[in-house]
DNA sequence: CCAGTCCGATAAAACGATTTAGCACAGTGA
DNA sequence: TCACTGTGCTAAATCGTTTTATCGGACTGG
């Protein structure tokens, strides 16, 4: 009724457990006799062999953990699917744990990670990391790959995204259309993510237009966005175009111009940032930075294969491009704010 | 230069192994002043227990699995919030794997948990999920709880949705405003869920309209949702109200509705199923039937530590109920189909 | 007939922890 | 002095594998 072991079977098939073990290994040398009696056994028994056994014995793993800020952010999930299908076609057997942008719950998670020697880590930090993570992380060998959100003095192979360049080619796009009020909107303020992106901003706005740069802080979702693209707007009524930090907050602004009445793209232009699947389907469909998210995660799979394969390479920070995708939120600015008629809520 | 194992930190202490672990452990008796000495070193060399001989040496495991057909859903997200908070306070690890609907992913993935020997699964079983899993699983004797998607004659403990009386109540909500011509829009056609779901829809329609029954398939996802609505409207030009299977869907639905130039709720009503947080965000507000998502994962949670604490437990399968919310996009039917000043795209 | 070579199978030592039984020693009461 | 009782610590067995060294036998060549 128990757990079959490799015991059970090596002695329902009359040989040790060595032969046994050498059989379902493929490895050492067996009479084709013995080998189809043994294979038998297993297969009657349906033995499975414990992993946590096998990992003991032989020092390697093939599990990696993936610690992410934020599960359900669509962004993550398509990064994510790259990320498995490359580490999956190698062997490697991959599990998520959700952070949820607590530092705490990461703490744990990173512990529970090193626990139990998992062969690598793909780690998107939390917002608020404390900076001995990372000393957590050097100590135990663990190796580890950051994606999105650089720590400070990072000793880890890092992927990211040319953010600054991304942010000045969609300035430059709103320029192109006449656009020289153009506010920013979004980010979390403490992360290289928002500094970088920011950067683009305002060299770019400084280089395209006459009018100061406007900055409007908001959470990462599409409520904030909405609210904020309203309080926006009132405070700076000649605003006509604003970048966003992120699709989810670009989607609630436009939901926010429509319910104050206004028509995304003509009354006033938004771009977007990431692509996610959901930019293609609002209405209007929205103007984007894409960063080909699958491919990002493969991307990323192979650095972190890289670095198990030869702990002691260089770092590597790779930063990938991302590109305009114009849809129909971008439009040239309209003298005259004509209302629409349909009012919202 | 090597990961500190106890032999390690016992030397550095000078004492054997034995009492290290005591100490470590808090069992045994042990002298204040040795106490210090081991706990001393261990901190020095900031050892951390191996989890997998730990697991090995006493049996249990404290890491759960939870196996989902799509991680990027909004409502598994929500869902798989409230089964890890419960589970992490109780001292568990929850991994998540993805299976996106592929039984072979999702077969590899039951594997992986079985050999690591996990103590309980948490499982929305894939599409196509043959019927020879529920063996691979109960003969290994695996915790498990099915979620969402029941498998025919499973043995396993399920949470699931009151699927049938949800859509009654949709229905019957849109009756009551006066519409009669009621379709039904999307799902997957091989799952209980549907079934269900299509059923308390024949049957609250034949009880409240004299119109037929009106079946549109899609896909569970917003740009599936806006084609079959289209098209769905294209084929029935005389529907004054949907229901869908879920907010992915209806969001879809209503994207669909404002390409074509009509006013989701005034023009045509759409329901929608799970109120994932996006259903409060479109424009306009959907309509929907909420599950409160978060509580119903602490119940799976809840479910899967009764059943590992007591492995001889009669089988029990819960449904929770699903309440209507109204928002804006059921209203009374308008009899002339006025056309919107804003033509879509 | 002996030394050498291969072949097939196995005993035993790891891997890193926990746990049980027992040992040495000090203190205590008779 | 002896028997007894705690106290503080440790040796050794154990979990389920893999791997290495070894062993007995059959065969080969000189």
């Amino acid at each position: 009724m128990k757990k079959p072991k490799l015991a059970t079977v090596a002695a329902q098939a009359g040989v040790s457990v060595a032969t046994a073990s050498q059989v379902l290994r493929g490895t050492g040398r067996i009479s084709e006799q013995t080998r189809k009696r043994v294979l038998a056994a297993a297969d009657d028994l349906n033995y499975v062999p414990d992993a946590r056994a096998v990992a003991m014995r032989s020092g390697v793993n093939r599990e990696i953990g993936l610690v992410i800020h934020e599960i359900s952010n669509p962004l993550n999930a398509e990064v994510m699917s790259g990320v498995c299908d490359l580490l999956e076609s190698e062997g490697f057997l991959v599990s998520v744990l959700d952070s949820r942008d607590s530092a705490e719950r990461q703490r744990r998670h990173l512990e529970a990670f090193i626990r139990s020697s998992r062969s690598g880590l793909i780690w998107v930090p939390a917002a608020d990391t404390p900076s001995d993570e990372v000393d957590l992380l050097a100590n135990h060998r663990m190796p580890t790959v950051t994606f999105l959100r650089r720590l400070p003095n990072s000793p880890f192979d890092h992927v990211g995204i040319e953010d600054a360049a991304a942010i000045s080619a969609a300035v430059n796009h709103l320029a192109d259309l006449g656009h020289q009020r153009i506010a920013y909107l979004g980010g979390i303020a403490t992360f290289g993510v928002r500094v970088d992106r920011l950067a683009g901003y305002h060299r770019t706005l400084s280089e395209r237009s006459p009018f100061g740069p406007i900055v409007w802080d908001c959470e990462d979702n599409k409520r904030s966005g909405l609210d904020a693209m309203i309080a926006l707007k009132n405070a700076h009524p000649d605003v006509t175009a604003v970048v966003c930090n992120g699709d989810m907050v670009a989607i609630g602004a436009t939901q926010g111009l429509l319910r104050m009445g206004l028509r995304p793209g003509p009354d006033l232009s938004i771009v977007g940032f990431d692509d996610i699947q959901d930019a293609a389907v609002t209405t209007p469909p929205l103007t984007t930075m894409t960063i080909r998210p699958y491919q990002l995660g493969r991307r990323l799979a192979r650095t972190l294969l890289d670095r198990i394969a030869d702990p002691h390479m260089l770092r590597a920070v790779t930063m990938v491009p991302a590109e305009l995708v114009c849809r129909d939120t971008t439009a040239p600015p309209a003298p005259p704010a004509r209302r629409l008629a349909m009012a919202g809520r």
